[in-house]
DNA sequence: AAGTTACTTAAGCCAACACTTGACTTTCTG
DNA sequence: CAGAAAGTCAAGTGTTGGCTTAAGTAACTT
């Protein structure tokens, strides 16, 4: 039960995560976080046909990234957060237990420590 | 030149979710945060040849989520924290916009706010 | 009614991916 | 030294991904 939920878990969040990897469905959520567009907007932002951006579009819906409702004949694009939490907590979850790795091992990898940026 | 800046970003965080969505790249990131393991480890975990482990890890390293050093004939695979600051910066970023967003909007997409677990 | 606009769907193309197998190289071990 | 072990490298294979063009459909506009 546990794993099957887990299974569930890693397949949204490998959708999330392949969503988010293409430069141009990032571009997308860029544009649709600072105002809801339309499909012909967001190939036009993107420089690409309108049918390629709705390929796109299917891509971030299906991970819950993007919602749309059409009305009329025009297809309205907006945020929807909730595909984000899985991802999140994916990352959060490996950061978190990689700093507290890093705390306690902290001499093992100090050759990084030493290079202060980093 | 802030253009040239985010290039490279949009080029390093391009890296980093690829790298991240691939469910045995995953597996592995999951399994070094617990300790470091040498590739044969890492392939028996994964079930896959040697050979297909040591390109996820050059994938890996790319994205500097993964280092590892070779002492005789064994290597040995670490995790590398410094690639996972753009990809979560980013998320971070997106994420906080929306909630504003979310926050002053929240009228506008109030089916959504209607179901509550969501 | 005829034309234009906004999207949708299907088909095909080419490049990138995740694997494999097989031929090495290097480093231990008996 | 002979052989096994650990990894590397190159080539090949089947699948998926991002894009296009082309042919729709549905909704405005004149």
């Amino acid at each position: 039960m546990v794993k099957r939920m887990l299974k569930y878990e890693a397949e949204a969040v490998d959708r999330v995560f392949h969503a988010v990897a293409d430069a141009n469905r990032r571009a997308i959520i860029e544009r649709l976080t600072r105002s809801p567009a339309t499909v012909s907007e967001l190939a036009a932002l993107l420089g690409v046909t309108v049918a390629a951006t709705v390929q796109h579009l299917r891509v971030l819906q299906d991970s819950e990234l993007v919602s749309s409702e059409k009305v009329g004949r025009v297809r309205t694009c907006r945020i929807d957060p909730a595909g984000l939490h899985n991802a999140e907590a994916w990352l959060t979850r490996q950061r978190t237990a990689w700093e507290l790795r890093l705390d306690r091992l902290g001499a093992v990898l100090g050759d990084e420590a030493k290079e202060s940026g980093r």
